[in-house]
DNA sequence: GATGAATGAGGATTCATTCAT
DNA sequence: AATGAATGAATCCTCATTCAT
């Protein structure tokens, strides 16, 4: 997954990797060690000495790469948000009625879960501790969920009203989901369960 | 539960509150200040001394109340863990169908929020702080929804299958409800919304 | 070995140990549990909370047998000091040569702590500790060696000079094989080995 | 053992120390610093604090250098002690009688002594703080003395027998000799009085 | 005399961050 | 960009001692 090789040109003669490929590689590597002690013991408990030493490096090249601990958690939090909140969106659009939006939606989030789960077990699990400083629109995960079931009363696929409490409800659920899945109360691939939930939370809904 | 009695003695003097009173006094003091913080801060953000301050005491006397910070931590949610848990089962044992044991659980612990929220706040966004810790038996509110989705199945009220996965859903959903409580978007007591989320949640069972 | 019991009188008539007696019996215990700990540990490394512990009493009751840690450790010390220089002197009197006295203060050191370890142990072992406050002279089981063994030049026992150097290597050796024996590389009753120290000792000195 | 080298390069142009001499000079006056401090008030009772203002730096610079102070005290101690007891081993083996021995032993204690009595004192005062540690082969020298001692009666130079009691004898004559240098008893040069001290021992085993 | 809560002053250690090299 | 020593504030916790009961 990392690009450690000093990779050779076509042309066979050897190059080092460019200083920008280098710099990224070392971001990178940065990253997953924080995601790694963040998820462990959350972010509070990580020391940026503890991150250096998983990531390789000594504590001071990280304030090269990162502006503060905070920084790196907020990065970290807000950029994996914002790509689910993102496919969530492109995906439901694809889809004509709940059933499919939903299946779409949950099945993302699932499968995202099953290539990386510490990202996503990361990102659901810190939300509250990023809570003050997340945009509520833009590709944001919760409102895609009230979006589409707004939607679907207002198309009149499912009955109106208690849009906000139905809402929890269904972001509660999917949510709990992965925390079943990371206590192993859950087996196998997450992805599997997909359609299944899709189809419960829109029995839920009345559709 | 609440030192009614600055109690007077039959000779109608009045007296001090007796030495245990004050005692409890105290321990109830530094329990409602770590709430505060803990629920405001999370707990690895909250130092002992702010503590000690909220409740008005010196940093050094906290420590013949309480061993640790850590030890505080887990007692407040462990009481309360259990007292949640063993009500639920009390509540949904006087019930006889699934839409009654549910509505009954739901209800108590929406009611419990209304009561006192911060209480019940701290425990469920502490839960996984102290997971590692918490008996999986007993009076666990996870376990009791499990419990009485299980028995539904096993009675025929609703179709068998995927026991874990719906217990997650409905779950997660009744934590995220009370968050979303807390967020503001869902308005006015709590307790309000129990026989909708019970019944959203006996639908989504199938039931 | 402690009067534990409240002991009846002659008459028949039950009756509490006298308050004197309790006392007394208290601050016993005080001194065991003190002396355990300072050997153990180390003054320093022993808190009087612990001791309290161990003598099974209060921590604020401490403070009615003794003005302070210190002060604990202090006449801890100095009774123990100055009972073995007293009692040495008295025996060393009663010998007329340089190896009857010798093996008198050798043997009466050896049983001593044959009978009370803890005891001699602390009062060697701490004696750096209470160093600036020892009165020099008194009984001093330092100055009955330097004394004894000066007395034995005088008289022609033994050859002149090095006072000093020689009342270094004899009590040193003596402390130390109350050390070894602590250590367990001696091992049997120490007062065996106080005729054969004795001798050494003397012969080293010439006599 | 000093940095004599603000060295100079080939060009002329004087340069700073290394990081490298920097930091191990850092290290030394740490360690000078620590050693004052438990000489003088022993190990329980110095602060780190205090060891930093006397090495003239901040508080938690320390802990760039040294585990924590149980590590700094240890190594303090092992390092001296190993280096006390192999030195005497070097030298023991180039003598061939026991009194060619024991006279390099104590000459080398006492000149070192002379050279650094802080050094000196803290090793022999706190053995007993660190004696679980401590391996009980290697260069220790408790065993060097027991080992000359006993080669000396395996080769019938003195008589058999009572080898502990004879060690311990020995060596607490020694560490006391250096106790009253200490306490002014003994004026001068403690080397000079080695000769002597070495002859006394040898007289008291019987050689 | 006994009790144990309260106090205030440290004590060891950690940490985010800076900075000279 | 990398290094690691330095800083100063903060953190948890301990302790000797006091004192109201």
């Amino acid at each position: 997954m990392t690009a450690h090789s000093p990779s050779q040109s076509v042309s066979g003669v050897k190059r080092m990797a460019s200083r920008i490929e280098r710099t990224e590689e070392t971001r990178t590597r940065i990253e997953r060690a924080a995601l790694e002690h963040f998820v462990e013991q959350g972010i509070a408990e990580t020391s940026i000495r503890e991150i250096a030493e998983t990531a390789g490096m000594s504590l001071g090249a990280m304030y090269n790469h990162f502006e503060s601990k905070e920084e790196l958690a907020w990065l970290l939090f807000i950029n994996g948000w914002n790509e689910i909140g993102t496919e969530m969106r492109r995906r439901a659009n694809a889809e004509s009625d709940l059933l499919g939006k939903m299946r779409a939606m949950i099945e993302y989030v699932f499968r995202r879960y099953d290539e990386d789960w510490m990202l996503v077990t990361y990102i659901f699990s810190s939300r509250h501790h990023h809570l003050k400083r997340v945009p509520s629109s833009r590709g944001n995960p919760y409102m895609m969920f009230r979006l589409v079931i707004a939607e679907a009363m207002r198309s009149g696929e499912i009955p109106q009203g208690e849009l906000d409490l139905k809402t929890a409800l269904i972001i509660g659920g999917i949510i709990q989901t992965i925390d079943s899945r990371i206590l192993a109360r859950l087996k196998g691939p997450l992805a599997n369960s997909a359609p299944a939930a899709a189809e419960l939370c829109v029995r839920m809904l009345g559709g």
